[in-house]
RNA sequence: GCCCCCGUAGCUCAACAGGCUAGAGCGGCGGCCUUUUAAGCCGAGGGUUGUGAGUUCGAGUCUCACCGGGGGCACCA
C-alpha cells in the first residue's frame, strides 16, 4: 500500500531534484548581505516605473510569490522588513529562472539585484543573480491570516516570528530595551556583575524556590529567587554601584503576569536611599521609552505620582489600615463593613497586602510609586526614619501591574538577624514563602554596609507596559508550557 | 490546585437538530500567463476530526476519562 501523500513530500522531492542538478541546498555562507531596510531607505523616493543602476545583495526568506510565466515577483523577508524581487527569464536565463520560480515559500535565498520601482509603485530589486541558501522542508504558516493559534505561537516561536511581523518587532523592542538599560546604568557608574544562579540558600524575596541537586557534592541547591543578598555583599565589598540583569526563578503559579522564570534587574547604589532609587527608576524608564519608542497612553515623563500605601488603600477602599495597626480582626471588620472580599483568616500584614493587590494595584494605570510598607512584609528594608512599624520601601505600578520594588536597604546586622528570626517564626506557623536564615549575609553586614538604595525592576513587565501587552507570554520568547 | 471554554488538512476556518464518501480558502503539486502584490485561471491531490473508552442502526456532533491550550480564581512579582 502506498504511503499517504503528505503536503511536505513535495519539498523533499524538490530537494532531491536540486541535489541531482548539482545545486547545494545548504551552502555554508553568503557574505556581504545588506538589510532590505537599507534598500528601502535609499530608494523609497523613486517614481513608479523609475529604474536605477544601484546594486544590492540581500538575503532572506521567500514570503510570497506571484508568477507570470516568464517573469515573477517574489517577496523576500529579512529581519528588517520585506522587499519585492522581480525575476525575469530574459535576464536570468531559462534554467536559473525556472529554478528560482520553482522554489517554495519559506526557502532562504541570497540575491543580487538592482533597485527600481514597479509600475504599481513598489520598490523592487531586479534579480541579476541568486543562490539557494537553505531549503525549507516544511510549509510555513499561512501568509494572509498568519499564525494565530496561541499554543503553536508559544511552543514554536520561530513560526510566530516568521508569520507575524509585529511579534518580530516586539522582540526587537525587548532587546533594545535591555540594551538601553545597560547603557543607562553603565553611563552612571554602575558595574554589571554576575552572582550565583545555583544557591545553597535562597533569599531576597518571598517565594517558594525550585530545588535541584548537585551530584558530585551530593547536596540540594536552589535556583535563585532574587539576586538581592549577593549584590548587597558586593556593596559591603566596596563596589558601591552594582547591577545584575538576569533570570530569577519562582516556584509559583503561572498567569498572564507570572512566568516561573523571568528577567529581573536589580541595582544597588551606596550612599543613597529609596527616594534616590525612585528618581533613578523614573529617569531610567523615561529614557528607555524615549529610546525605543513607546506606544500607548502612558505618561512616563518624571516625576511620577507618589502616594503612601496608607493613602492609596484609603483612597480606593475608604479603609485606614494604620488606624488599628496589627489588629487583624479590626481590619477584617472594616472590610466586611464595606462589602469588600478578603480572607479574614490571614494575619494583618497579608490582609494589607491583599487590599493593595486587589483594590489598588489594578487601578494604577499611570506610573505610580506606593511608599512605606509594614515591616512584616519587608524583611530587608530599613525601618522608616519617622513612621514606626513601617519600612522605607516602595513598589511601582503601571498599567495595573507591579513593575518594580525598592528599599532603603537594611544595613543594621542585629536588626537583620531579628527580621530573619521573625521569618523563622512565620515558617513555623506554616508560611511557605518566608526567608531562610542566611548567616553568611548577616555576617557580611557585620563588616559594615553603607547606607544603600536597592531597586528591582521586572523586565518582562516593563516590556509589557511599554508595548501594551496584557500577557507576559507575549513578551517572553519561550514562555513556560506544560511538558 | 479549583471552575468555565476550546481542540477538524501544513495554516485560517466550515459541516442544520446525531445521518450519504468531513468541505472551502491559502500553501504545496502539474499546466497557462513578462509589472504583480491575499495576483489570476484550469487540473489533480491532501484528514486516525487531540487520545482512549462508551451510548446509538449510525458520532466531528452526545457521555466519561486522559492529554494540551485559553480565560478566571487561589498563590505570587
Amino acid at each position: 500500500m502506498a504511503e499517504p501523500h503528505r503536503p511536505d513530500d513535495d519539498r523533499r522531492t524538490k530537494l532531491d531534484r536540486l541535489r541531482e542538478a548539482g545545486v547545494d541546498p545548504f551552502p555554508h555562507t553568503f557574505p556581504g548581505v545588506r538589510p532590505v531596510a537599507e534598500v528601502h531607505a535609499a530608494h523609497d523616493g523613486l517614481e513608479a516605473g523609475e529604474e536605477t543602476d544601484a546594486s544590492y545583495r540581500v538575503a532572506g526568506r521567500i514570503a510570497a510569490r506571484r508568477g507570470h510565466g516568464k517573469a515573477a515577483f517574489i517577496d523576500l523577508a529579512d529581519r528588517s522588513g520585506r522587499l519585492q524581487l522581480h525575476a525575469r527569464a530574459d535576464i536570468l536565463g531559462e534554467e536559473s529562472f525556472e529554478r528560482l520560480v520553482g522554489l517554495d515559500l519559506g526557502d532562504l535565498i541570497g540575491v543580487d539585484g538592482t533597485a527600481f520601482k514597479s509600475r504599481r509603485g513598489e520598490l523592487s530589486l531586479r534579480v541579476t543573480d541568486w543562490v539557494l541558501l537553505a531549503k525549507s522542508l516544511r510549509a510555513p504558516p499561512e501568509k494572509f491570516h498568519g499564525l494565530e493559534d496561541v499554543e503553536t505561537r508559544y511552543r514554536h516561536r520561530e513560526l510566530d516570528l516568521i508569520a507575524n511581523d509585529e511579534v518580530r518587532e516586539l522582540f526587537i523592542v525587548r532587546s533594545r530595551v535591555i540594551a538601553a538599560i545597560r547603557r543607562f546604568l553603565d553611563e552612571r557608574g554602575f558595574l554589571e556583575v554576575e552572582t550565583p544562579v545555583l544557591q545553597p540558600l535562597y533569599g531576597g524575596a518571598l517565594s517558594r524556590p525550585f530545588v535541584t541537586h548537585h551530584n558530585a557534592l551530593d547536596r540540594d541547591l536552589y535556583l535563585r529567587i532574587a539576586t538581592e543578598l549577593y549584590l548587597k555583599r558586593l556593596i559591603v565589598g566596596g563596589l558601591e554601584r552594582v547591577y545584575e540583569l538576569g533570570k530569577d526563578f519562582r516556584n509559583e503559579g503561572i498567569s498572564h503576569k507570572h512566568n516561573p522564570e523571568f528577567t529581573m534587574l536589580e541595582w544597588y547604589e551606596a550612599y543613597a536611599d529609596y527616594e534616590d532609587g525612585a528618581r533613578l527608576l523614573e529617569e531610567l524608564v523615561a529614557h528607555v521609552a524615549a529610546e525605543v519608542g513607546q506606544s500607548g497612553g502612558l505618561d512616563l515623563s518624571p516625576p511620577w505620582r507618589r502616594i503612601t500605601l496608607r493613602e492609596a488603600i484609603l483612597e480606593k477602599t475608604g479603609i485606614d489600615v494604620l488606624a488599628g495597626r496589627g489588629d487583624a480582626r479590626a481590619l477584617a471588620a472594616a472590610t466586611r463593613e464595606r462589602g469588600l472580599e478578603l480572607d479574614e483568616d490571614e494575619p494583618w500584614p497579608k490582609m494589607v497586602d491583599s487590599l493593595l493587590s486587589k483594590h489598588v494595584e489594578p487601578t494604577l494605570e499611570q506610573p505610580t510609586f506606593v511608599f512605606d510598607y509594614p515591616v512584616e512584609l519587608s524583611p530587608f528594608a530599613k525601618a522608616h526614619r519617622s513612621e514606626p512599624g513601617l519600612v522605607e520601601r516602595w513598589e511601582c505600578f503601571a498599567s495595573g501591574i507591579e513593575i518594580a520594588n525598592a528599599f532603603t536597604e537594611l544595613n543594621d546586622p542585629d536588626e537583620q538577624r531579628a527580621r530573619f528570626e521573625a521569618q523563622r517564626r512565620q515558617t513555623e506557623e506554616g508560611d511557605e514563602e518566608t526567608q531562610p536564615y542566611d548567616e553568611d549575609f548577616v555576617r557580611a553586614l557585620e563588616h559594615g554596609m553603607p547606607p544603600t538604595s536597592g531597586v528591582g525592576l521586572g523586565i518582562d513587565r516593563l516590556v509589557m507596559v511599554l508595548t501594551e501587552r496584557t500577557s507576559i507570554r507575549e513578551v517572553v520568547l519561550f514562555p513556560a508550557m506544560r511538558t
